[in-house]
RNA sequence: GGGCACGUAUGUCAAUGGUAGACGGCUUCCCUUACAAGGAAGAGGUUGGGGGUUCGAGUCCCUCCGCGCCCACCA
């Protein structure tokens, strides 16, 4: 007898088997030996090399895992590709506050130094989430591993930069652009985030010079009227219509300045006039540009006001200034009222810190003509995919529709230095390398540009930058394009469009195929879990608590819809992998002989027993569902049809069905015959749920008594077997029996209403009870061939069948479809009044369907209109609902 | 301000316009040698409200209520 412990122990399996796919390439395309496979490919959003593992990656790498997993054993040349991402801001942050607690700046350090620092932090504390993706049984191949600051990617980022400077799309330009006065840097529109604000807003006076009054402006921001080169009004604003042209002295300052028309200018909020600032709003640097104002810069970049702002207010903090600009036009009598006013604020995503617009000089990629190769792409080819197509084309072709230029440099030092050298002349030379700048300028006397570029530059090469572009490699032109992309609908826009953009606008194809943008993991009152609000779930507690295979089969079902996280369904999927534990425990019990059996089925299924026929039949079935379900990424879907199959029809029926023949004392050829149909379709299942529970079904096919060399698919031949290779039921249309399932529900059927009689009329589970059965010839037969199998399930001592319904009197009955008929009799410890009112129960819910599809059928206009066969399938439910009721009604009338 | 989703059993979620389901929880019975993380049998729904289209609506349209998300240059 086999030595396995009741409880499955998850712990076990994750310890051991991944080490071993891993060493010995399994994860790697080279392992398909097939010259002819087809390729299916995926790289990895790559993650933060300062992230750990959180549920949205979870979610993510589940679904690319199952995807992988299942191509994998189709016999696709498989590669799913790692790596991780040198996020620029958030590892230069960490690395700062770690100089910070030893008293240094990165200044301090310089930059070379500083960033030599950077690289030994990424050494020793940065990617843990690597041997936590490890964890997860992600079956990527390592050996393709990508840093998006190693040399070969660092020098397609220099290409693609050259590239799309000497086709002017990259320049240098000084705009308004977004400033973080904390981080020192400017950020990408993507990159800054608007929260609500309860602040207040200023109404001011400014005087006319030439005449009599004032216009008054609301601002939520006065301090920087001290930068305001003009005041706009509506050109159709007859209110201000007449003093178009007109000069107003700036209160404070006794600037003078002008009243222009734009029709940006909104009559119906606050006064109808806004003052003009164009060195400190985006909109005021339009107006300016529009009209040619002067551009006064009074704050600077580090949110203090400048020398030009007056002396008064040189080197104060912008909310200080503010302060005593109020003071200031109080004692002038230049602020008309304050009030109270809510709107929205412009913060650092990152640091939360608010966002200072400041012109500065930076470089910028033109996107119209990148827009333009994604816009084609969907038009024409429909690429890519997205998964769910409603609503995420949509919102990615409305983005990219309203798209404006892409600040690519950061001022940090963590990141892609930009490709860029300058003369003492102050020439720009663009290039490759320092050696192609010198020869192109004819000096030495250059300095590279300061800046960075946007961590985001970087991965919008992903696709192709892993696979070593701009090398024509053998790695690009067999995984180029991907498959997939499967990500959250957050990176839509800073990611994935931009990918698209590049990958088509360098390599010509789409980055992938298809886009399936995943589910969010909510906490349980909904709301996101975030580090801020500290309501995250630890995935790796999951693991520890409930297994990897249990996690991966909650977090796979979840699909593409927003979900609270439920850890009872977690704990219902950890008492699933026990059931499967469980199941295999059995058969590995009671499988002697059964190795003796190599083709179990192969007798042809015709001589097979119902339940055999039936199994077999409902294996194929579930498994041309399961495959068509992960080529449409309805991963729901496909967990719950692996569910209901294995528990449900494997074990509660199939298991108990063959009981009897697979436990027999004595060894027999039907014994053994038994068994190895039992092990085959164990075997079977495991291989359909191992895309979702490697470990655990590993764990267990490497136990079965199979020839495990020949399930493996041909592709893997030699290899050393591994369910992950082996070879995934595509589900053979032929091996679909709906005679058998038929038949066998009829069994199923009678069994459910002889155990409800059981439990309705309290018999207790050692009373052996008598059956009778009357059933027309095609039943009759079926249920005489299930005889020993009905008796066992239903505790049953004695089975009686014939045609005729003679039924005794003191009995328990039940109508069965076709009008079979069963009875229990109960030899006077039948309680009549209980037994008529289970028979009543049951009539009032026949006849109440019945009056359901009568009204419907009565309906003339649905006779004539609903589709013939919709109608007959109703009369043929009227047919069998009034030979049931039939029945139901003599039953009771014995009973009187 | 604009756009997009969603609202189904006590909870979390499913359902090509055609008999509203699953898992968990709940009730009753059972430690039957694969599994009590289990087995058997049950109860539980006017699909947020109202209106419309249709032979037929959870599903399509309108409207209201509720909860979200995304985008945005009203100072």
């Amino acid at each position: 007898m086999i030595d396995i412990p009741k409880t499955y122990d998850p712990k076990e399996a994750e310890a051991s088997h991944y080490a071993r796919w891993e060493e010995r390439g399994y994860f790697a395309p080279e392992i398909n030996q097939d010259p002819e496979a087809p390729v299916y490919s995926i790289v990895i959003p790559p993650p933060n090399v300062t992230g750990s593992l959180h549920m949205g990656h979870a979610l993510q790498h589940t679904m690319m895992d199952v995807l992988t997993r299942h191509k994998r054993m189709l016999g696709y040349r498989t590669l799913w590709l790692p790596g991780m991402d040198h996020a620029g801001i958030s590892t230069q942050l960490m690395v700062t506050r770690e100089l910070k607690k030893e008293g240094l700046t990165r200044h301090d350090l310089g930059r070379a130094k500083f960033v030599e620092r950077v690289w030994k932090w990424k050494e020793e504390y940065g990617g843990q989430i690597l041997n936590q993706i490890r964890r997860e049984g992600a079956s990527v191949d390592w050996s393709r591993f990508k840093f998006t600051m190693d040399e070969d990617l660092s020098s397609a980022v220099r290409e693609v930069f050259v590239r799309l400077y000497q086709e002017g799309l990259i320049y240098r330009g000084n705009r308004i652009v977004n400033w973080c006065p904390n981080d020192q840097t400017v950020l990408s529109d993507l990159e800054v985030q608007r929260d609500p604000y309860k602040g207040k807003l200023y109404y001011l006076r400014y005087p006319f010079k030439n005449r009599a009054g004032a216009i008054v402006v609301a601002t939520t921001r006065p301090e920087t009227m001290l930068g305001d080169t003009a005041v706009a009004v509506n050109p159709n604003d007859e209110r201000y219509r007449a003093v178009i042209g007109e000069t107003l002295i700036l209160p404070i300052v006794n600037r003078e300045i002008p009243v222009v028309a734009d029709e940006f200018v909104e009559s119906e909020f606050g006064t109808g006039a806004v003052k003009v600032t164009p060195a400190h709003d985006p909109n005021d640097y339009e107006m300016g540009i529009r009209h040619g104002l002067e551009q006064v810069h009074v704050i600077d970049r580090f949110a203090r006001m400048t020398e030009e702002a007056g002396a008064d207010f040189a080197g104060l903090d912008r909310y200080k200034a503010r302060e005593l600009v109020i003071e200031k036009l109080e004692a002038l009598e230049a602020l008309e009222k304050t009030v109270d006013y809510e709107f929205s604020i412009s913060k650092c995503e990152r640091c939360k810190t608010v966002i200072e617009p400041l012109i500065s000089t930076q470089w910028f990629c033109r996107m119209e003509p990148l827009r333009d190769l994604a816009l084609a792409a969907l038009r024409r080819n429909s690429k890519p995919q997205f998964v769910p197509q409603v609503p995420y084309e949509k919102v990615y072709v409305d983005w990219l529709e309203n798209l404006r230029d892409w600040t690519i440099s950061r001022q940090l030092w963590w990141g892609h230095q930009i490709p860029a050298w300058y003369t003492t002349g102050g020439e720009v030379i663009v290039a490759r390398s320092r050696e192609e700048a010198e020869a192109k300028a004819g000096t030495n006397e250059l300095t590279q540009d300061e800046d960075v570029l946007d961590t985001w530059f970087s991965s919008a090469l992903w696709p192709f930058s892993t696979l070593g572009w701009p090398d024509e490699t053998a790695d690009l032109k067999t995984f180029y394009p991907t498959s997939v992309l499967v990500t959250a609908r957050d990176i839509i826009f800073l990611w994935v469009s931009r990918m698209m953009m590049m990958g088509l606008k360098f390599i010509g194809e789409e980055a992938f195929h298809d886009v399936y943008v995943t589910g969010t993991v909510l906490d349980k009152h909904g709301q996101r879990m975030s580090k801020t609000k500290a309501n995250g779930i630890d995935p790796l507690e999951v693991f520890d608590k409930y297994g990897v295979d249990a996690t991966r089969l909650a977090l796979a079902q979840i699909g593409s819809t927003d979900t609270r996280w439920n850890e009872k369904q977690v704990e219902s999927y950890r008492n699933f992998a026990n059931k499967i534990w469980n199941a295999a425990r059995f058969c590995l019990m009671n499988a002697e002989g059964a190795a003796s059996i190599s083709e179990p089925f192969a007798a042809g299924s015709a001589n097979l027993p119902l339940h055999d026929r039936w199994i077999l039949s409902r294996l194929n079935r579930t498994a041309a569902a399961v495959n068509k379900q992960l080529d449409t990424y309805d991963f729901h879907a496909a967990v719950q049809e692996l569910y209901h199959f294995f528990w449900d029809d494997f074990c509660d029926w199939y298991i108990e069905l063959s009981k009897t023949s697979v436990t027999a004392e004595e060894a027999s050829a039907e014994r053994d015959a038994a068994r190895a149909r039992l092990i085959s379709i164990l075997e079977q299942a495991l291989r359909l749920l191992h895309p979702f529970m490697p470990y655990l079904t590993e764990e267990l096919w490497q136990k079965l008594p199979v020839n495990h060399a020949r399930l493996q698919h041909s592709a893997y031949a030699g290899a050393e077997p591994s369910i992950m290779l082996a070879s995934f039921p595509r589900g053979e249309a032929s091996l679909i029996d709906e005679r058998a399932e038929a038949e066998m529900q009829a069994v199923i059927d009678l069994i459910s209403r002889v155990r409800n009689i059981r439990s309705e009329m309290n018999i207790k589970q050692s009373d052996r009870i008598q059956l009778m059965i009357a059933a027309k010839s095609d039943l009759k037969t079926v249920f005489s061939d299930s005889t020993d199998q009905i008796a066992r399930l239903t505790r049953a001592r004695e089975i009686s069948i014939d045609g005729s319904s003679e039924m005794p009197k003191a009995a328990a009955r039940a109508v069965l479809a076709g009008g079979a008929e069963v009875a229990v009799p109960l030899e006077g410890l039948i309680d009549f009044e209980q037994e008529r009112a289970r028979l009543t129960r049951e009539k009032e819910k026949l006849e109440k369907e019945s009056l359901k599809l009568a009204t419907q059928l009565g309906n003339a206009d649905f006779v004539q209109r609903a589709p013939a066969e919709k109608v007959e399938e109703l009369r043929a439910r009227v047919t069998d609902i009034a030979q049931r009721n039939a029945a139901l009604e003599q039953m009771l009338e014995a009973l009187s």
